[in-house]
DNA sequence: GCCGATTTGTCCGTATGTATC
DNA sequence: CGATACATACGGACAAATCGG
């Protein structure tokens, strides 16, 4: 729960974009100006902009000043930007969520899985198989493996409602980074078993690893999606080449 | 060309890291103590620290240091981090480009082109269909929309070498933020006339908008992958709700 | 549990450089 | 050329979280 200046400043200019304040193309006002309309230092206010400008919403100028880049018309509904559990995303697209808990196992990582999976060789493991429908169609299916000794108590009934909201709200444990590979890869017998592919032969899936507030992974999972139903945004911004 | 301090201390590090200097999981050195080493200050230390961490190379944590989270072994050839050409990446993957232009035209925005590209109506583009080969096996097929009075004198042949150094190069404008999304969509006629399928009938579709230094949309891509070729890596930080 | 040392997080004010207009 | 705008960097202050004794 941030309640710093520059969140603060960061969401009032992120608002002032997407509700068009700000038009498209558009400067913001100089840093100068926001430093006296928000009463704070300079460094803050930069912060809050350079924020803006990894999100996509601006860019600065040097000499220039700072523009709007922020199109309100392709704003698409279903987009998976930052780390979001699959219960928030539909919430967030007005979609009803459903959980079904396939399989429900404990492990250990041996030479093969550890590899595949980057745990440590030798920690036991929770692996679980959900299939996750929206508006009642099954739609993605999830391969998870979560460490043991960092989710005690996890059962088939949280699993099927959400992980993510246990970790926090339970074991107060906050996600803090995830890398995620996206690829496309062949159906499988278990894919076809559970969803209706409508001819496609593929499924978009997303590979990620998550780590807790202290560094340390705690799951590993495959998430594989129908791919009429996938979409995946990200904005990145061009290293000067020196 | 960045000759930053910031940016000397973040490679620094980052090659420290990349070499396992440090190690996965260990502490980086303190800001006190990185303060000493490089002589500078706290806040360009946090700074390239701070770099670090949105590259998913470490985690900070308040009161205990900042981690390595950096797997080397989990660095995978085929990637499209940032913005990257497709020159670029395939020398950066040892591969051996090759670009075959199949189509070169100028065409005006109307409206449902307008709305697709995020082009201004009217706006005079030039429009490119182009193969991509790696190593001699055609693997992408993009279709490219261009701004033509951002891009004065461009030509097919230098559509079959890289636009992009093209632009760095000779026009001196550079790139700064793309918004790009991920797909998965049908093949279509023309991507099996021009590339070997091998019984999939699916792309990987990278769609972006690309903008310039002034923050103006110079380029919108469609850029259609065989799935088999493609991957894209992610790293997301969770954001605190509040 | 308390306290002090350490470490990161936030914020400020200022100075200087560079690009634009 | 001077004025404006963003970019980099410094040094200092205080807060918050952690850790060891």
């Amino acid at each position: 729960m941030p309640k710093a200046i520059y969140d603060h400043i960061y969401r009032d200019l992120k608002e002032k974009i997407e509700t068009e304040v700000f038009g498209y193309q558009e400067l913001l006002p100089s840093e100068h100006t926001l430093i006296q309309e928000y009463g704070c230092s300079r460094n803050t206010v930069r912060r809050a902009i350079s924020e803006l400008a990894s999100g996509g919403y601006v860019q600065s100028m040097q000499g220039k000043g700072v523009r709007n880049i922020y199109q309100p018309a392709f704003q698409t509904a279903f987009t998976v930007g930052g780390i979001e559990s699959f219960l928030e995303s539909a919430v967030r697209n007005h979609q009803t969520p459903r959980t079904k808990v396939l399989q429900f196992a404990e492990l250990e990582a041996g030479e093969k899985l550890s590899r595949k999976t980057g745990f440590p060789l030798g920690a036991s493991l929770y692996y679980l198989q959900r299939l996750r429908y929206l508006d009642d169609t099954p739609l993605i299916l999830d391969h998870n493996y979560f460490r043991k000794d960092l989710i005690p108590g996890l059962t088939p009934e949280i699993a099927a409602h959400s992980i993510y909201e246990y970790l926090e709200q339970t074991l107060g444990f906050s996600i803090a980074t995830s890398k995620r590979t996206m690829t496309v890869e062949r159906v499988t017998q278990i894919d076809e078993t559970y969803i209706e592919m409508n001819d496609y032969n593929c499924m978009a899936v997303i590979t990620s690893q998550t780590f807790n507030d202290d560094g340390i992974q705690f799951e590993y999972t495959q998430s594989r999606h129908r791919p009429d139903h996938f979409q995946f945004q990200d904005v990145a911004v061009r290293k000067k080449t020196g």
